[in-house]
DNA sequence: GATGAATGAGGGTTCATTCAT
DNA sequence: TATGAATGAACCCTCATTCAT
């Protein structure tokens, strides 16, 4: 299921041959993360993204044939993240009471983070491809369905489907705190926590 | 707190003089809403706005000086009408059970729906100034957050804020339904709204 | 049959409102001559045609919206030219010689002269649409064909076609010879009359 | 007249050491005339010149200094042709009717043909120095004029030299038929054939 | 010598904004 | 005051050419 060829015409280039390349694609998908974060898909300039990874506007363009294949790779890179990260999760699971599931939920997306608040640019906005969106937003949801199901058994496949919207939409705004004021956000966090471990209790309860 | 020029140079023109004045701008700013909605703050162009609008783009001009001037009154416009319900809805409160306020949430966002969604265009993306998307958010999160201490009793003015923040973003959930399909669709929103019960109630327990 | 819209999307703004428009226009279209006789359709530049027009990039742009546009309408305005006096000369055809009638073919040539050194940069290349250019050529062929069917009574309008061909090939000769040194060029000029001559008088034997 | 450097800097580099440098240098030029052809000077590209001709861009650039140079290089290499064709057309003319020699003349442009069409788009069209086209028109003359020398005794230079530049035009007829239908085709080169032929007759009386 | 990654000037095009009429 | 033609900075992208390996 996972091919060796994730994305057909993504990212037509970003398979450098020496280190050095490797090295460049780094810098060029962190100064995308980074701009793109910053402005926005749109916002956002190709040359900006050059400038800040220190490559040559032509340079960019050889790895990354256009400001949309550049938005899709990174957005591949950070879809592909997350499912390993839901994979992982899911092996847990089996082992978890339904209260460090829920936790688990929230600190998973306080380390996606960074990279999440990036992804909101391109995945909830206009950025990029529009079928490589969507794949990704299938795939996310496909990820915390499988572990809900497997948290709360005798949940239901559909069930599972729409709480996992649900809660991926909840996860979301603990992505959101990042900025507010510390002391308020520790609240927040803290608030969002109750409501998550609230919401998978209540499934248990109601599915029985 | 709420002082007579809340917005300082947001929208330094809009105040015509005729009749034939008011209608212009009430043009401009549905063209505003329309455009940028489906656009995008970036995409969307002062040239179609003005001719969606039947407006010369010289006069645009003249009542709304800049793009982002425009972004902000619409966005200042949206907040007032939201405010408005807002209040509304709390001088009802006090002859609703918890749960039909929690329904009215729902209800509530439903309806603003359409204008919602292009809000999500400005303030969620870079559109418009920044301190009037701030100012935007703390109207809203101040007005959710009277009417939590209105359906809960005792509840605590930095609880409701908190608890208001994670409500919004809850509620901004039946938003994003919109572009599910409508049998999805159905089963998202129900979940939400059980959600919603779900957190009303439980805080009802806590304070107590 | 030359209706008023007579290329749908060729030059969509060329019809500007004012005198001042119109002269814009006019100046933007000589430096398109210009710029594409000298340099040819590929590298000419949208910015030396704008400088030598004396004219913004912008404003250039809101007359002619793409490369591809001017040299489409210029195209049709050199054929609509080609075509008037082609059918001005068909209509005083009766009363020439067939003599006269050659002479007028080289004279006619005579005069586009500059315009044609340009066409030929944008016809014979790959300037502009291709549709445009295959237009062009048909209308030249036709109007030749039909001024040499007036000329040879008795000739077949298959063979006018294919002598309307050969002779327009012959007639481009006349401008090749503008880059000659003045001294040999009148020579040129004297030998192709003469083998245009030539060429009319021996369809009027074989026709015959 | 002829200096055994005839290109002072066409092709600074065109003389490779082993039999495989001279390979190399073949299929480069093979895929340059490839290139140049399919796509014109401008749109052509270093680039894929180089990948169709299987060679690194970096060894295309040590044989060929610039793309100008290589176009130049091309274009001698085509002159070359031409003149020994033409020279040795020039031998067989003495035993030939001067009907033949016009067939011949048409014949010798059809077997060019895939070349001339290349040569047109180096030529006609800005590629390559302007010295080297220069040079390249002088070659082209100078042997028909020979030929026309011989096959019409009498015939006085300059005369001779004029006759070249109409003929060589009018030849270059027969290489626009390429882009016609078969059938269309075959009669306008028969056409062109019997025009020829007709001019030469011409001459052989007039100058008698 | 061969290679191809790196460079950056320059090209076509858009659009927020201004200002003469 | 209303208009819309005019402006030009800035954008995305290409490609001839260079040079470190």
């Amino acid at each position: 299921m996972t091919s060796p060829k994730p994305a057909p015409d993504a990212a037509r280039a970003t398979e450098p041959k020496g280190e050095k390349g490797r090295q460049r694609v780094a810098a060029i998908m962190a100064a995308g993360v980074a701009v793109f974060t910053e402005k926005g898909y749109d916002a956002a300039t190709m040359t900006e993204i050059a400038a800040r990874s220190g490559t040559a506007i032509g340079s960019l363009y050889r790895f990354f044939p256009s400001k949309e294949a550049l938005a899709d790779a990174l957005l591949l890179r950070y879809a592909l993240h997350v499912k390993n990260a839901l994979a992982e999760m899911a092996q847990q699971v089996p082992d978890m009471t339904l209260e460090s599931v829920a936790d688990s939920f929230v600190d998973f997306m306080l380390v996606l983070q960074s990279q999440r608040s990036f992804a909101a640019a391109l995945v909830d906005a206009r950025g990029g491809n529009a079928d490589e969106r969507a794949r990704f937003r299938e795939t996310m949801r496909g990820g915390v369905a499988d572990i809900l199901r497997k948290a709360v058994p005798g949940l239901k496949q559909a069930k599972a489907k729409v709480m996992a919207v649900v809660l991926i939409h909840m996860l979301k705004g603990v992505v959101s705190t990042a900025s507010e004021e510390p002391a308020a956000r520790a609240m927040l966090l803290a608030e969002v926590r109750e409501l998550v471990r609230m919401y998978l209790a209540s499934v248990s309860g109601r599915e029985k």
